[in-house]
DNA sequence: CCATTACCCCATCGGAATAGTAGATTACTG
DNA sequence: CAGTAATCTACTATTCCGATGGGGTAATGG
């Protein structure tokens, strides 16, 4: 199951591509346009411009803004971001991969199989959202 | 990510679906084979026995044994029983569904428009799966 | 009766998720 | 320069769940 801080961090991207001009909008906004906890919201505003989502502006008249166009903005880049790996198991993960330690052949795992068929089918479908495509 | 419980109680499936006649195997042959704690793995096949999926026979030559030939056994089915949900979000799920707590209006909702794409893929795939495609 | 095996209850341990508190830092405004 | 609005940072608390193990009971077969 998806957590609270990818739901609340994609919503909030949402949010701010919903918005009209380029001008930061505070945290306690999106936080109650949202119903989310704003100290929650916080740290995951902070990931995510760390990741190169986000832009943030300090002081009076500041808050977060996104610095990429939505349609430049990748679903599958997000969830990484936030969530970790798309696959179900790390055995099937590219970007997060792990050696299961109870499988001693992994190309003749019945669950392996299984599972990459689902990550596959997945990741294309995240890699084909955009912000754009979602947030509307 | 899946819990090892669903991880181990597909491994045990398929195990049981490999196996040429139906007598029963012993809990601690499947650990051994499979590598899984004795004890987690009785606590699974014991809901798969609840469940439908297996039989259990007591005392001497007793064991765990398949009730149900693999092809009838859908992978969807499995997954929801050791897993819960297949959806990613509780408002995404039809057999689990809750509202979220926070979501205004659902239907205009980024997240759980890209999740039930999500969603709708995935259960495709266990669905159109069985224990005996992908047991051997 | 004895060995074997499934069945059942419960304790534990660790880690992740979620949230809150307190204060430091930065930047705009008048 | 003072005041205020906002982000940034670190620490803490709590709750919950996954995973595992201990120990005992019940059934079965020889």
């Amino acid at each position: 199951m998806l957590s609270k801080k990818t739901k609340y961090g994609i919503k909030a991207l949402s949010f701010l591509a919903r918005q009209e001009n380029q001008i930061p909008v505070p945290i306690a906004d999106i936080a109650k346009s949202e119903n989310i906890s704003i100290k929650f919201l916080e740290s995951i505003l902070l990931l995510l411009r760390y990741s190169g989502f986000l832009g943030a502006k300090k002081g009076k008249g500041g808050g977060y803004y996104l610095i990429k166009e939505p349609k430049d903005i990748n679903m599958a880049h997000v969830y990484r971001i936030l969530e970790g790996p798309i696959a179900l198991l790390p055995c099937v993960s590219h970007n997060f991969y792990e050696k299961c330690d109870d499988c001693v052949d992994e190309a003749n795992c019945s669950v392996h199989k299984l599972m990459t068929e689902v990550r596959d089918n997945t990741l294309m479908i995240l890699e084909n959202n955009t912000l754009a495509d979602i947030a509307f």
